[in-house]
DNA sequence: AAGCAAAACCGATGGTGGATCGGTTTTTGG
DNA sequence: CCAAAAACCGATCCACCATCGGTTTTGCTT
């Protein structure tokens, strides 16, 4: 059985979430798994440690606490848990800049896509092209529906 | 003269810079001189005592901090120092973004920006009628240059 | 120039959250 | 049932924000 934490991301939600964060190790933590796609503590642990001399319960804790975020998956195989993340890189970073937004967004939402199409474009003109494509299916999507 | 904190945002930096935060007086008070256009502590207190109830120290801090942090200038007038906001709302927001993007950037930058337009401009269709229009406009400007 | 009020400055406190690890309890495979 | 492995708990340290009280500086006004 999958565990999934409830208390955070779950359930509906009234009140806005509070903003997500993540620490250093953490964010390491979470490229390991996905990397692994998933793994106990042991893995994460061994994974991780060129370049960095952790004691397990250091990575143990960041493992717990990105579950208790909604990060993680958990699943007890045997003795230990296997942690198997909850989202994507892509996901992730589409929450984290949607947390942002939702921070610094003012009155008028046009500017605020226009400067992020802007950043967007500054580090990959062909970005447009992508946005494009994007925007065509999503309307295709939009028609069907 | 106007004031412009070193050792934070400026000169030549070979390490990349810490990730910008703030914390939710500093968010208040930047969005006051954001309204304001600019202003000292007695008037960004002033404005922002609506719904807030602080002691004036508590916001000249945030104001202090968000000078450290290379968001604001300021210029002394008289007694006090007159703050003003270095960046707009949208170049804000542009930096966090991109703070966060550098964080969580993988080999492959692309697949970040569908992520994002899903979740967050997926849920409107106005939003996609402005980005398509944004878009035409861009792409004239590139070929125009 | 002296005095005074306003504002900056400094320092203390409390709270939160991450990173780190030692020690204890639980679990389970042999 | 026992031993090893892992989870769990708690303590410590650190960094940052929010909050104020108290002290020093400053510059206008007389």
């Amino acid at each position: 059985m999958v565990d999934r934490f409830l208390g955070y991301t779950s359930f509906p939600v009234t009140r806005p979430l509070p903003p997500l964060t993540l620490g250093d190790l953490e964010m390491e933590v979470l490229e390991q798994l996905w990397r692994l796609g998933s793994g106990d503590v042991r893995a994460v642990h061994a994974a991780q440690n060129k370049g960095r001399d952790n004691h397990p319960n250091t990575v143990q804790s960041a493992l717990e606490r990105l579950f208790r975020k909604g990060l993680l998956d958990r699943e007890k195989q045997g003795h230990a848990y296997i942690y198997t993340p909850r989202m994507t890189r892509e996901e992730l970073a589409a929450r984290l800049i949607d947390d942002t937004l939702q921070r610094v967004k003012g009155p008028e939402p046009l500017p605020m896509l226009a400067a992020f199409v802007d950043l967007a474009m500054g580090q990959d003109p062909a970005v447009l092209d992508e946005l494009e494509l994007l925007l065509k299916a999503r309307r295709a999507e939009q028609r069907g529906r």
